[in-house]
DNA sequence: TTAAACTCTGTACCCGGGTACAGAGTCAAA
DNA sequence: TTTGACTCTGTACCCGGGTACAGAGTTTAA
């Protein structure tokens, strides 16, 4: 089956066929022409489009960024595509330094209700008021 | 300054007047009766429970659970309070989790970038385009 | 007293990544 | 050949957390 048609290519890249027309839309993929009064017919490298976006998108790039990382065919572009694979590395860094201050600051707060006795007030949301 | 306008209120608590109107659309914050004709005037107080909500934010609570966490003014709550925390400590740490793995794929991707020669392909293309 | 600065209500828009639907046309199997 | 499944275009809507603006009224300082 070279050529499918859009339910066909959505059903094999494992997407739903709004999800190929916006793709479309951005510019991610190509729309093949439509014969006058016919439907649209896809080749099977379609689907490898449609995969290399997810796999992209599984490794934290958006749409835009993957539409450049797309433009990049030729192998000469290595040091582009290296370099924004290094900005995406350093953001998911400084992300995962967040939110382990955030798992820091939930678990005190959380080990703070344990110990606290009686009619004490609750320390979460005496921290959150300002007592902190 | 017991009584304030909106807008002072905004400047104290370090938001923007629409912020203060949002919350108050969502029922975070209540709004003051208007005096026919007038201008709403706030308590003091208001402006703790704006800093309130933004502390929560940095904790990585929704405003819809910022929501539900100040109703629970009952110090009988905590346990309430600490369930809604550690729930959110199990989020971020799974988060956290996938980010870690995310981090270790484009480590090893870039790693491979330098270490390519000449005129091979670029790794990152090569591996989102499915090569493995 | 007048001008600037503010406040009021209501509505629309932004971001990113899609989803949902209407109404018309087309294709394939029985 | 007809029925059901699909495809086409176009437009509107979803989420969360706000922002932007219009056109009116109000308050405050000079």
């Amino acid at each position: 089956m070279p050529q499918m048609t859009i339910g066909r290519l959505a059903r094999a890249a494992g997407v739903h066929v709004e999800t190929i027309r916006y793709y479309q839309r951005l510019g991610l993929l190509e729309s093949p022409a439509r014969p006058p009064g016919g439907v649209r017919r896809y080749a099977a490298r379609a689907v490898s489009r449609v995969r290399f976006i997810k796999r992209a998108q599984e490794l934290g790039f958006s749409l835009a960024e993957i539409g450049r990382l797309m433009r990049l065919e030729d192998p000469h572009n290595c040091g582009t595509a290296r370099s924004l694979a290094s900005e995406k590395l350093a953001l998911v860094e400084s992300r995962i330094a967040d939110l382990a201050r955030l798992r820091g600051a939930l678990t005190e707060l959380i080990g703070r209700c344990n110990r606290r006795r009686g009619m004490q007030a609750c320390p979460i949301i005496e921290t959150l008021a300002g007592g902190q």
